[in-house]
DNA sequence: TCTCTTTGTTAGCTTGCCTTACTATATGTG
DNA sequence: CACATATAGTAAGGCAAGCTAACAAAGAGA
Protein backbone atom coordinates (compact mmCIF):
# COMPACT_ATOMS: atom_id res chain seq x y z
CA UNK A 1 0.00 0.00 0.00
CA UNK A 2 1.50 3.30 -1.09
CA UNK A 3 -0.79 5.17 0.82
CA UNK A 4 2.09 7.02 2.86
CA UNK A 5 1.66 10.50 4.33
CA UNK A 6 3.02 13.27 1.89
CA UNK A 7 3.66 16.97 2.71
CA UNK A 8 3.09 16.87 -1.75
CA UNK A 9 -0.47 15.38 -1.57
CA UNK A 10 -3.26 18.14 -2.71
CA UNK A 11 -4.46 19.08 0.46
CA UNK A 12 -1.97 19.98 2.36
CA UNK A 13 -0.50 21.37 -0.91
CA UNK A 14 -3.46 23.58 -1.49
CA UNK A 15 -4.19 24.20 2.47
CA UNK A 16 -0.05 25.67 2.27
CA UNK A 17 -0.65 27.99 -0.85
CA UNK A 18 -3.49 29.37 0.68
CA UNK A 19 -2.86 29.91 3.66
CA UNK A 20 0.63 31.26 2.75
CA UNK A 21 -1.44 33.45 0.18
CA UNK A 22 -3.95 34.73 2.86
CA UNK A 23 -0.81 35.97 4.68
CA UNK A 24 0.36 37.86 1.73
CA UNK A 25 -3.29 39.38 0.96
CA UNK A 26 -3.84 40.31 4.68
CA UNK A 27 -0.54 42.46 4.51
CA UNK A 28 -1.48 43.96 1.58
CA UNK A 29 -4.99 44.80 2.97
CA UNK A 30 -3.37 46.18 5.85
CA UNK A 31 -1.06 48.52 4.00
CA UNK A 32 -4.24 50.05 2.50
CA UNK A 33 -5.39 50.55 5.66
CA UNK A 34 -8.72 48.98 4.73
CA UNK A 35 -10.91 47.88 7.70
CA UNK A 36 -11.98 44.35 6.26
CA UNK A 37 -10.50 41.38 6.41
CA UNK A 38 -10.68 38.97 3.10
CA UNK A 39 -13.34 37.13 4.22
CA UNK A 40 -15.47 40.13 4.61
CA UNK A 41 -14.11 41.19 1.45
CA UNK A 42 -15.38 37.98 0.06
CA UNK A 43 -18.95 38.44 0.92
CA UNK A 44 -19.03 42.17 -0.35
CA UNK A 45 -17.63 40.72 -3.53
CA UNK A 46 -20.57 38.10 -3.85
CA UNK A 47 -22.63 40.95 -2.96
CA UNK A 48 -21.52 43.00 -5.90
CA UNK A 49 -21.89 39.99 -8.00
CA UNK A 50 -25.65 39.74 -6.70
CA UNK A 51 -27.10 42.82 -6.38
CA UNK A 52 -29.59 43.43 -3.52
CA UNK A 53 -29.91 39.75 -2.02
CA UNK A 54 -31.88 38.52 0.80
CA UNK A 55 -29.77 36.95 3.28
CA UNK A 56 -30.34 33.41 3.39
CA UNK A 57 -30.05 33.43 -0.26
CA UNK A 58 -26.54 35.35 0.25
CA UNK A 59 -25.30 32.95 2.87
CA UNK A 60 -26.10 29.69 0.50
CA UNK A 61 -24.15 31.52 -2.24
CA UNK A 62 -20.96 32.16 -0.09
CA UNK A 63 -21.50 28.46 1.45
CA UNK A 64 -22.39 29.43 5.31
CA UNK A 65 -24.68 29.42 7.37
CA UNK A 66 -27.11 32.28 7.95
CA UNK A 67 -25.39 32.85 11.20
CA UNK A 68 -22.48 32.89 9.95
CA UNK A 69 -23.33 35.67 7.69
CA UNK A 70 -25.42 37.34 10.70
CA UNK A 71 -21.41 38.21 11.95
CA UNK A 72 -20.06 39.39 8.87
CA UNK A 73 -22.66 41.88 8.14
CA UNK A 74 -22.62 43.21 11.50
CA UNK A 75 -19.57 43.97 10.82
CA UNK A 76 -19.72 45.39 7.75
CA UNK A 77 -22.46 46.74 9.14
CA UNK A 78 -21.10 48.82 11.38
CA UNK A 79 -18.18 50.05 9.07
CA UNK A 80 -20.94 51.65 6.80
CA UNK A 81 -20.32 49.48 4.15
CA UNK A 82 -23.77 47.33 3.94
CA UNK A 83 -27.24 47.97 4.86
CA UNK A 84 -29.58 46.01 5.63
CA UNK A 85 -33.28 47.04 4.44
CA UNK A 86 -36.60 45.51 5.05
CA UNK A 87 -38.05 43.63 2.54
CA UNK A 88 -41.59 44.64 1.26
CA UNK A 89 -42.43 41.29 1.06
CA UNK A 90 -41.65 39.39 3.94
CA UNK A 91 -41.24 40.82 7.15
CA UNK A 92 -38.95 38.61 7.97
CA UNK A 93 -36.57 39.16 5.37
CA UNK A 94 -33.94 41.51 5.14
CA UNK A 95 -32.42 42.78 1.87
CA UNK A 96 -28.61 43.58 2.00
CA UNK A 97 -27.30 46.16 -0.44
CA UNK A 98 -23.74 47.23 -0.97
CA UNK A 99 -23.25 51.14 -0.15
CA UNK A 100 -22.35 53.89 -1.88
CA UNK A 101 -19.00 53.79 0.19
CA UNK A 102 -18.04 50.12 -0.34
CA UNK A 103 -17.46 50.87 -4.39
CA UNK A 104 -14.11 52.57 -2.97
CA UNK A 105 -13.24 49.55 -0.77
CA UNK A 106 -14.18 47.40 -3.42
CA UNK A 107 -11.61 48.28 -5.68
CA UNK A 108 -9.46 48.68 -3.07
CA UNK A 109 -9.53 45.35 -2.40
CA UNK A 110 -8.91 44.55 -5.77
CA UNK A 111 -6.21 46.31 -6.32
CA UNK A 112 -4.97 44.33 -2.97
CA UNK A 113 -5.64 41.39 -4.85
CA UNK A 114 -3.96 41.55 -8.33
CA UNK A 115 -0.73 43.03 -5.73
CA UNK A 116 -0.93 39.61 -4.47
CA UNK A 117 -1.02 37.76 -7.07
CA UNK A 118 1.54 39.02 -8.73
CA UNK A 119 3.76 38.69 -5.36
CA UNK A 120 2.55 35.05 -5.76
CA UNK A 121 2.62 34.70 -9.21
CA UNK A 122 6.01 35.80 -10.07
CA UNK A 123 7.81 33.04 -10.32
CA UNK A 124 6.09 31.18 -12.75
CA UNK A 125 5.53 30.97 -16.33
CA UNK A 126 2.69 33.32 -17.35
CA UNK A 127 1.35 30.41 -19.50
CA UNK A 128 1.19 27.40 -16.29
CA UNK A 129 -0.28 30.38 -14.48
CA UNK A 130 -2.97 30.76 -16.77
CA UNK A 131 -3.57 27.12 -17.08
CA UNK A 132 -3.45 26.56 -13.30
CA UNK A 133 -6.13 29.43 -13.15
CA UNK A 134 -8.21 28.03 -15.58
CA UNK A 135 -7.97 23.84 -13.94
CA UNK A 136 -8.51 25.94 -10.84
CA UNK A 137 -11.96 27.97 -11.94
CA UNK A 138 -13.08 24.24 -13.49
CA UNK A 139 -12.43 22.31 -10.08
CA UNK A 140 -14.43 25.31 -7.79
CA UNK A 141 -16.97 25.34 -10.56
CA UNK A 142 -17.22 21.29 -9.94
CA UNK A 143 -16.90 21.12 -6.39
CA UNK A 144 -19.51 24.23 -5.15
CA UNK A 145 -22.31 22.88 -6.30
CA UNK A 146 -22.42 19.40 -4.09
CA UNK A 147 -22.39 21.61 -1.25
CA UNK A 148 -23.67 24.98 -1.89
CA UNK A 149 -27.10 24.40 -3.44
CA UNK A 150 -27.57 20.59 -4.33
CA UNK A 151 -27.01 19.04 -1.02
CA UNK A 152 -30.68 19.08 0.41
CA UNK A 153 -30.76 15.75 -0.97
CA UNK A 154 -28.56 13.78 1.34
CA UNK A 155 -28.87 15.62 4.60
CA UNK A 156 -30.80 12.80 6.32
CA UNK A 157 -28.43 11.64 9.43
CA UNK B 1 -7.79 48.83 -15.83
CA UNK B 2 -9.31 46.17 -14.81
CA UNK B 3 -8.95 45.87 -11.14
CA UNK B 4 -12.77 45.21 -10.53
CA UNK B 5 -13.57 42.77 -7.58
CA UNK B 6 -13.83 39.38 -8.91
CA UNK B 7 -14.61 36.35 -7.29
CA UNK B 8 -13.27 34.19 -9.99
CA UNK B 9 -9.75 36.45 -9.04
CA UNK B 10 -6.96 34.02 -7.99
CA UNK B 11 -7.30 34.79 -4.21
CA UNK B 12 -11.22 33.91 -3.79
CA UNK B 13 -10.61 31.12 -5.80
CA UNK B 14 -7.69 29.32 -3.77
CA UNK B 15 -9.57 29.72 -0.55
CA UNK B 16 -12.67 28.86 -2.17
CA UNK B 17 -11.02 25.74 -3.28
CA UNK B 18 -8.88 24.93 0.42
CA UNK B 19 -11.96 25.73 2.36
CA UNK B 20 -14.40 23.69 0.38
CA UNK B 21 -11.31 20.82 0.39
CA UNK B 22 -11.01 21.51 4.20
CA UNK B 23 -14.72 20.35 5.01
CA UNK B 24 -14.88 17.51 2.87
CA UNK B 25 -11.35 16.35 4.75
CA UNK B 26 -12.22 16.52 7.83
CA UNK B 27 -15.88 14.36 7.17
CA UNK B 28 -13.59 11.96 6.25
CA UNK B 29 -11.40 12.58 9.30
CA UNK B 30 -14.08 12.13 11.51
CA UNK B 31 -15.47 9.34 9.49
CA UNK B 32 -12.48 7.37 10.71
CA UNK B 33 -12.97 7.95 14.33
CA UNK B 34 -9.28 9.88 14.06
CA UNK B 35 -8.80 12.06 16.78
CA UNK B 36 -6.83 14.65 14.94
CA UNK B 37 -7.82 18.21 13.28
CA UNK B 38 -6.46 18.38 9.64
CA UNK B 39 -3.97 21.15 11.15
CA UNK B 40 -2.53 18.73 13.84
CA UNK B 41 -2.34 16.38 10.50
CA UNK B 42 0.14 18.85 8.83
CA UNK B 43 2.41 19.02 11.83
CA UNK B 44 2.40 15.44 12.29
CA UNK B 45 3.41 14.91 8.30
CA UNK B 46 6.03 17.29 8.83
CA UNK B 47 7.38 15.67 11.80
CA UNK B 48 7.60 11.99 9.67
CA UNK B 49 9.14 14.09 7.20
CA UNK B 50 11.86 15.75 9.28
CA UNK B 51 12.76 13.14 11.64
CA UNK B 52 13.36 14.18 15.24
CA UNK B 53 13.83 18.11 15.45
CA UNK B 54 13.57 20.61 17.91
CA UNK B 55 10.35 22.53 18.38
CA UNK B 56 11.64 25.58 16.81
CA UNK B 57 13.12 24.23 13.60
CA UNK B 58 9.88 22.04 13.22
CA UNK B 59 7.75 25.27 13.62
CA UNK B 60 9.67 27.26 10.78
CA UNK B 61 9.30 24.28 8.89
CA UNK B 62 5.44 24.91 9.51
CA UNK B 63 5.84 28.36 9.20
CA UNK B 64 3.96 29.02 12.64
CA UNK B 65 5.58 30.40 15.60
CA UNK B 66 7.14 28.13 18.31
CA UNK B 67 3.86 29.41 20.87
CA UNK B 68 1.55 27.84 17.81
CA UNK B 69 3.22 24.71 17.94
CA UNK B 70 3.24 24.04 21.56
CA UNK B 71 -0.52 24.05 21.58
CA UNK B 72 -0.81 21.10 18.46
CA UNK B 73 1.92 19.60 20.18
CA UNK B 74 0.31 19.33 23.55
CA UNK B 75 -2.70 17.96 22.18
CA UNK B 76 -0.78 15.42 19.69
CA UNK B 77 1.09 14.65 23.57
CA UNK B 78 -1.85 14.16 25.09
CA UNK B 79 -3.51 11.55 22.13
CA UNK B 80 0.09 9.82 22.27
CA UNK B 81 0.99 10.47 19.01
CA UNK B 82 3.88 12.55 19.88
CA UNK B 83 6.37 12.77 22.61
CA UNK B 84 8.89 15.44 23.46
CA UNK B 85 12.28 14.09 24.75
CA UNK B 86 15.12 16.30 26.44
CA UNK B 87 17.92 17.41 24.20
CA UNK B 88 21.36 16.78 25.79
CA UNK B 89 23.09 19.25 23.84
CA UNK B 90 21.07 21.84 25.28
CA UNK B 91 18.86 21.70 28.99
CA UNK B 92 16.23 24.38 27.49
CA UNK B 93 15.45 22.46 24.06
CA UNK B 94 12.99 19.72 23.33
CA UNK B 95 12.95 17.05 20.37
CA UNK B 96 10.52 15.76 19.38
CA UNK B 97 9.75 12.50 18.21
CA UNK B 98 6.51 10.33 16.79
CA UNK B 99 5.78 7.67 18.56
CA UNK B 100 5.08 4.32 17.46
CA UNK B 101 1.11 4.77 17.51
CA UNK B 102 1.52 7.39 15.35
CA UNK B 103 2.72 5.31 11.98
CA UNK B 104 -1.28 3.96 11.89
CA UNK B 105 -2.60 7.26 12.61
CA UNK B 106 -0.68 8.42 9.92
CA UNK B 107 -1.58 5.79 6.82
CA UNK B 108 -5.09 6.66 8.18
CA UNK B 109 -4.66 10.60 7.17
CA UNK B 110 -3.33 9.34 4.34
CA UNK B 111 -5.85 7.32 3.23
CA UNK B 112 -8.75 10.08 4.49
CA UNK B 113 -6.50 12.53 2.33
CA UNK B 114 -6.18 10.17 -0.87
CA UNK B 115 -10.04 9.80 -0.43
CA UNK B 116 -10.42 13.52 -0.41
CA UNK B 117 -8.35 14.13 -3.38
CA UNK B 118 -11.04 11.72 -5.23
CA UNK B 119 -13.53 13.39 -4.40
CA UNK B 120 -12.74 16.25 -5.26
CA UNK B 121 -10.88 15.71 -8.71
CA UNK B 122 -13.16 13.47 -9.92
CA UNK B 123 -14.94 16.13 -12.37
CA UNK B 124 -11.47 16.97 -14.01
CA UNK B 125 -9.73 14.99 -16.98
CA UNK B 126 -6.29 13.37 -15.42
CA UNK B 127 -4.09 15.22 -17.24
CA UNK B 128 -5.63 18.64 -16.49
CA UNK B 129 -5.65 17.47 -12.52
CA UNK B 130 -1.56 16.02 -12.62
CA UNK B 131 -0.31 19.30 -14.42
CA UNK B 132 -2.31 21.35 -11.91
CA UNK B 133 -0.80 19.11 -9.27
CA UNK B 134 2.87 20.22 -10.56
CA UNK B 135 2.22 23.72 -11.00
CA UNK B 136 0.82 23.96 -7.31
CA UNK B 137 4.00 21.94 -5.95
CA UNK B 138 5.93 24.84 -8.26
CA UNK B 139 4.11 27.60 -6.62
CA UNK B 140 4.03 26.08 -3.42
CA UNK B 141 8.23 25.53 -3.67
CA UNK B 142 8.38 29.34 -4.69
CA UNK B 143 6.36 30.82 -2.24
CA UNK B 144 7.45 28.82 0.89
CA UNK B 145 10.75 29.83 0.73
CA UNK B 146 10.39 34.27 1.11
CA UNK B 147 8.27 33.81 4.65
CA UNK B 148 9.36 30.43 6.26
CA UNK B 149 12.42 28.68 4.52
CA UNK B 150 10.99 25.95 4.88
CA UNK B 151 12.00 23.75 2.56
CA UNK B 152 15.60 23.89 4.21
CA UNK B 153 18.06 21.17 3.06
CA UNK B 154 19.26 20.06 6.54
CA UNK B 155 17.22 19.83 9.70
CA UNK B 156 19.94 17.44 11.49
CA UNK B 157 19.79 18.11 15.19
C1' DT C 1 -57.75 28.83 13.45
C1' DC C 2 -53.97 26.11 14.29
C1' DT C 3 -49.84 24.08 12.98
C1' DC C 4 -45.55 24.02 10.36
C1' DT C 5 -41.88 26.38 8.16
C1' DT C 6 -38.82 30.07 7.19
C1' DT C 7 -35.88 34.31 8.45
C1' DG C 8 -32.79 36.24 11.05
C1' DT C 9 -30.57 36.54 15.56
C1' DT C 10 -28.66 35.71 20.59
C1' DA C 11 -25.43 32.82 22.87
C1' DG C 12 -21.67 30.07 23.13
C1' DC C 13 -18.29 26.71 21.15
C1' DT C 14 -14.14 25.12 18.09
C1' DT C 15 -10.05 25.51 15.15
C1' DG C 16 -6.02 27.64 13.87
C1' DC C 17 -3.40 30.75 14.34
C1' DC C 18 -1.25 35.36 16.76
C1' DT C 19 1.28 38.63 20.39
C1' DT C 20 3.02 39.60 24.82
C1' DA C 21 5.08 38.41 28.70
C1' DC C 22 7.98 35.09 31.41
C1' DT C 23 11.44 31.24 32.99
C1' DA C 24 15.37 28.50 32.30
C1' DT C 25 19.33 27.92 30.07
C1' DA C 26 23.24 29.01 26.94
C1' DT C 27 26.78 32.03 25.28
C1' DG C 28 29.65 35.79 24.40
C1' DT C 29 32.27 39.98 26.58
C1' DG C 30 34.97 42.58 29.71
C1' DC D 1 34.77 35.14 36.83
C1' DA D 2 30.48 38.19 36.44
C1' DC D 3 27.36 40.00 33.61
C1' DA D 4 24.70 41.09 29.55
C1' DT D 5 22.35 39.25 25.95
C1' DA D 6 20.23 35.78 23.18
C1' DT D 7 17.59 31.60 22.64
C1' DA D 8 14.06 27.47 23.70
C1' DG D 9 9.92 26.66 25.19
C1' DT D 10 5.55 28.09 27.61
C1' DA D 11 1.44 30.48 30.16
C1' DA D 12 -2.07 33.74 29.26
C1' DG D 13 -5.06 35.74 26.41
C1' DG D 14 -6.86 37.54 21.89
C1' DC D 15 -8.84 37.30 17.16
C1' DA D 16 -10.93 35.58 12.86
C1' DA D 17 -13.86 32.48 10.70
C1' DG D 18 -16.60 29.52 10.99
C1' DC D 19 -20.16 26.07 13.59
C1' DT D 20 -24.62 24.34 16.37
C1' DA D 21 -28.66 24.94 19.30
C1' DA D 22 -32.48 27.58 20.65
C1' DC D 23 -35.70 31.05 19.77
C1' DA D 24 -39.09 35.00 18.27
C1' DA D 25 -41.43 36.98 14.54
C1' DA D 26 -43.67 36.36 10.53
C1' DG D 27 -45.52 33.75 6.59
C1' DA D 28 -48.06 29.63 4.49
C1' DG D 29 -50.94 25.75 4.43
C1' DA D 30 -54.62 22.50 6.36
Amino acid sequence: MRTKIDTDSFGFLFNDIARITRGVFAREIEASRLPVTAAEARVMAHMARSGPTRQHLLAESLGMTPMSLTGFLDRLEAAGLVAREADPKDRRAKIVTLSPKAAGTLAQIAQAGERTEQLISNGLCPEDWQTFLKTARQLRAHIDGPRGAASKAEDTV
